[in-house]
DNA sequence: GGTCAGATGGACT
DNA sequence: GTCCATCTGACCG
């Protein structure tokens, strides 16, 4: 499975699940920096109220969810950055947000834009962390393409899959009380054993 | 382990 | 102008 054929399937639950153990590579400041995805949450709007896309919103922020499979969605909460990759079939606003990796490439480069000197949890940790650790500090690659080979933030199958009982499924974090039920699925995802995962 | 303030873009009145 | 958010780090025990 490639993953321009699977970012372009129709449930992103499904496709969440496999995106555990790709490599997230970022060039950002010119400086090679990659993780690979230890935690991801799918986002299955229109129907989910726990995403931005909730009931068709459509607005400048939101419309990169309507764009093909592989753009990127990135948004801010308070100071931080959130990565999010756009799925499913161009007009279903499906989204996955990136929440933590393993670092792989440029490890000292990622020590050193979270000003921390030790491989721990910490590091790569936490969605806003993680952009944070690949250099993304603006919107600037927002609608861009993960799947393109040229693009500064890119996602690549680089290891062999995680098996299907090595991946643990867990509610949503951090979501409003207007999610209501939604933030009761179990549509987090996580590498079962791995220190790189948010508690909880 | 738990609690809590900071800090800012974006949606909506 | 107001309200709120897919959060983090610091602080307290």
């Amino acid at each position: 499975m490639d993953l321009t054929s699977l970012l372009a399937q129709s449930d992103p639950v499904a496709i969440a699940r496999q995106l555990i153990g790709v490599e997230l590579i970022s060039e950002a400041d010119g400086q090679e920096t990659s993780v690979l995805l230890t935690e991801v949450e799918a986002y299955y709007a229109p129907h989910d109220l726990a995403s931005h896309a909730r009931n068709n919103t459509r607005t400048a922020r939101t419309e990169v969810f309507w764009a093909a499979p592989g753009s990127c969605y990135i948004y801010t909460i308070h100071t931080h950055m959130m990565l999010n990759v756009v799925t499913g079939p161009v007009g279903t606003p499906h989204a996955i947000l990136f929440r933590a990796g393993a670092p792989h490439r440029g490890l000292e480069t990622i020590k050193a834009r979270r000003k921390m000197t030790k491989l721990k949890r910490q590091l790569t940790t936490g969605p806003g962390v993680l952009a944070k650790a690949l250099g993304i500090k603006d919107k600037t690659l927002y609608g861009s393409d993960l799947l393109d080979p040229e693009n500064p933030l890119r996602l690549e199958v680089t290891t062999p899959p995680v098996t299907k009982d090595g991946i643990v499924a867990t509610k949503r974090i951090g979501l409003g009380v207007k999610a209501g039920e939604w933030a009761e699925k179990p549509w987090r995802f996580h590498l079962k054993g791995s220190p790189f995962v948010t508690p909880g």
